[in-house]
DNA sequence: TCCCTTGCCGAAACCGGTTTCGGCGATCAG
DNA sequence: CTGATCGCCGAAACCGGTTTCGGCAAGGGA
C-alpha cells in the first residue's frame, strides 16, 4: 500500500494540514517541525500522489510534448535521443512526460487544448520552433509555461535552450577559408523554421570575416531532404560560379551534395568540400566521412526539461535562456581546394 | 472554466452521484435518465477529470511506455513511427501516453514501479520483447495490464500484437529458391529477443519447404549492428560453402552484407542476393536497393495501444492476440544466381 | 497587570469525482 | 388490504491531498 499523508500525520502526531504545509514550505510552520516532517517523509518514503494534488492545485507534475506527424521524417533522426533526454531530466525533477501526437495543423492546437483542459501537462516542450509558431501564440496567450528547442524573434514569455547554429556556420566558413577555399556556397534548411535565418546569418558573418564575397546563386533555401540538397548542389555546380566548397545547414542536405558530386564525377573532399550540421550517424559512414557540427540531442532534452520545470515553478524568464555550441567534427569531406592528399 | 459533475447535476436537476453512476453504467439507473445524462454530457462537453477519478479508482486513463536507453540505437529507426501510432491509438480511446526512460537494467524495473506506485499508467506497452523478459515477470506478478510488441513462450497474462516474422523469413527463402538459389544462409538478430527464435524457425521451415539443406556454417546469430552483419557475411563467404544468397533477420545486418560483398568484390544481386527485414529507409537508397519485408510500425503502435486499452477495461486475454504479415518489397538485391540482367 | 501581537498548529471546508447505504414510491403476491 | 420486493434515486461518506480560518500560548509593550 501507498503511504498517505494521513499515515504521515499519525506517525508524527500532527494533522494532515500541518504535514502538507510543512512539505510545501508554508511560513507558519516552525523550522523544527518542518525538519521533523521532512525526515519522516524520507524515512517513510512518502511522496504525495500527484493526482490528488492536481485536483486542488491544477498541477500534476508532468511535462507535455506534442509531436507533429506531418514532419515525422524530420523527427526521426533525433527523436530517440531527444526523448530520452527529456524524460531523464523530467524524472530527475520528479516530473513525468506525457507525449501526444497530431496529424495535421488544426489537430495540433486542438491537442494542446485537450491536454491543458484535462490537466495532463503543466507545461510543454516545443521542438522544431518555427518563426511564426502557432504553438507559441497559443501557449503565450493561455499563459501556460513552455520552453523552446530553438530561439525566436518575439521573445515574450519564451525561454529556450538552443545550439548556436550561427557560430557553427560561421566557423564552417572560417574552417574552409582557412583551407584556402574562396568560393563557398550555402544550402539552408526550411525557412519556416527559426533556425534557418540564424544559420544564414552565421554563414554571412563568416564570409564577411573571411573577406569573401557571397553570391545569391550560391545560396539556396529550403533544402530539407537529401534530394533537395542534391538539387541545390547541382544548381551551384551548374551556375557558372567556381564553387569549391559548400556549407550545409543540415547533414541530410550535405549527403545530397555527395550525390550531386557523384553525378558530376567530382570527388568529395578533393574536388568539392562539404560541411554539414547535426551529426547524424550516416555522416560517419559515407566516404569520405562528413565533416560536421554535432548536436547532442540528449543533452538538449535534459536541459529543456530542466528549464521547463524551473519555468513552471516560477523562475523568472531571464534566467532561462541558454545556448550552447555545437561540437566540430573534422572528418574527410573538407580538404584544401584543388589538392590531392 | 471546466464543466464539473456538479454543473451537470445542477443542469439536470439530479445529484452528483446519479450523474456519476449514469455515466459509469451502473444498473440502478433508469435507461431514460441515463440517456438524459449522456445527452447532457454531450451537450455540455463534459469529460470527467481523470485525476479526480484516479484518486478513488486508481486509474488515470493513461498508458505507459518505458524506453531502455541501453539499446536506444535499436529504437532509433522505428521510434518516431511507433510512438506516433501509440499516441494516436491511445487518444482515440481517450487515453494519454506517459513516456519514461531507464538507463540501465536495475533502473528499468524501478521505473516501472515508480510509475505504478504513483498511478501514472494503467498499463504498459512493451516493445522489443525478450525471451526472458524481466518486465513481463514484474507486471505479470503485479497483475498490471500490459501488451507486447512481439510474442513470448509463456503466454500467461500476455496479449500481443506482432508481425509474423517467421512467415517473412520462410517467404524470403522461397523467393530465393524460386529464383534458383540453392545455398542460402541466414543471419539472425539478437538471440535475447523473442523474435530471433521465431525468425530462425521461419528460415528453417522455408528451407525444408524448398527441399534445401541448411548448414550450421551458414547460420549466424546475434548480428544486431551493421558491422556484425558484415562480419557474419564475411564468415559465410570464407566458409568454403558456395553461398549465393543470404536472408537477414534485420535490415541493418543486410546492409552489413553489402559491405562484406564490396570487400570481396562481389556485386549484390548479381553475385550475392540479400533479403532483409524491417523496411528501414536506408534500404531504399543503397544500390542496388534492398529487397526486404517492411513493417508498419505506426500501425503496430495503433494496434498495441488499442489492445492495451481493451485489456485494461477487462477484455479477456484470448481475444487480444493479433499477428499480421509483413509486406514484401521486391527490389534490386535479389536476382537469380550467376546470371546478369 | 493587561492587552495586543505573533508564532504555530488544529479543525474543517474544499477540490471533483466514486461508491455505499438507505429510503421512497410503485408493483406484486397473498 | 397488507406486506414484501423491486426499481430508482438522494444523502453522505470517502479518496488523498490543499487551503482557509480560527484559536491557543508565549512574548512584548505600555
Amino acid at each position: 500500500m501507498r503511504v498517505t499523508i494521513a499515515d504521515m500525520a499519525q506517525a508524527l502526531g500532527l494533522t494532515k494540514s500541518t504535514v502538507s504545509r510543512a512539505l510545501n514550505g508554508y511560513p507558519d510552520i516552525s523550522s523544527s517541525t518542518k525538519l521533523r516532517v521532512e525526515r519522516m517523509a524520507e524515512k517513510m518514503n512518502y511522496q504525495p500522489l500527484s493526482h490528488a494534488q492536481a485536483i486542488k492545485t491544477g498541477r500534476t507534475r508532468s511535462l507535455g510534448l506534442v509531436l507533429q506527424l506531418s514532419d515525422h521524417d524530420a523527427h526521426r533522426p533525433f527523436l530517440a535521443e531527444f526523448l530520452a533526454g527529456i524524460s531523464a531530466g523530467a524524472s530527475a525533477k520528479g516530473y513525468t512526460l506525457t507525449v501526444a501526437s497530431a496529424d495535421n495543423h488544426e489537430h495540433l492546437i486542438e491537442t494542446f487544448r485537450a491536454l491543458l483542459r484535462d490537466g495532463k501537462a503543466d507545461g510543454f516542450v516545443l521542438p522544431r520552433v518555427m518563426s511564426e509558431d502557432p504553438r507559441v501564440e497559443l501557449l503565450r496567450h493561455a499563459d501556460v509555461p513552455f520552453v523552446l528547442y530553438g530561439r525566436i524573434k518575439n521573445a515574450d514569455g519564451c525561454c529556450w535552450y538552443d545550439i548556436r547554429g550561427e557560430d557553427a556556420m560561421r566557423d564552417a566558413v572560417l574552417h574552409l577559408a582557412g583551407l584556402g577555399h574562396r568560393h563557398i556556397g550555402f544550402i539552408n534548411g526550411g525557412t519556416q523554421y527559426s533556425y534557418a535565418d540564424i544559420r544564414l546569418q552565421g554563414y554571412m558573418q563568416g564570409m564577411r570575416a573571411a573577406n569573401l564575397t557571397t553570391h545569391p546563386d550560391l545560396i539556396s533555401q529550403n533544402a530539407v531532404t537529401l534530394q533537395e540538397g542534391q538539387e541545390s548542389a547541382k544548381q551551384f555546380l551548374n551556375s557558372g560560379h567556381p564553387v569549391t566548397a559548400i556549407v550545409c545547414a543540415t547533414d541530410v542536405a550535405a549527403l545530397g551534395v555527395y550525390h550531386a558530386a557523384a553525378e558530376q564525377g567530382l570527388k568529395i573532399g578533393e574536388d568539392l568540400s562539404v560541411i554539414g550540421y547535426d551529426g547524424i550517424q550516416e555522416g560517419a559512414h559515407v566516404h569520405p566521412s562528413l565533416t560536421t557540427f554535432a548536436v547532442d540531442n540528449r543533452a538538449a532534452g535534459v536541459q529543456l526539461s530542466t528549464l521547463l520545470v524551473q519555468r513552471i515553478t516560477g523562475e523568472p524568464l531571464e534566467n532561462l535562456r541558454i545556448t550552447a555550441p555545437a561540437s566540430f567534427l573534422q572528418r574527410g569531406s573538407t580538404q584544401p581546394p584543388h589538392h590531392r592528399t
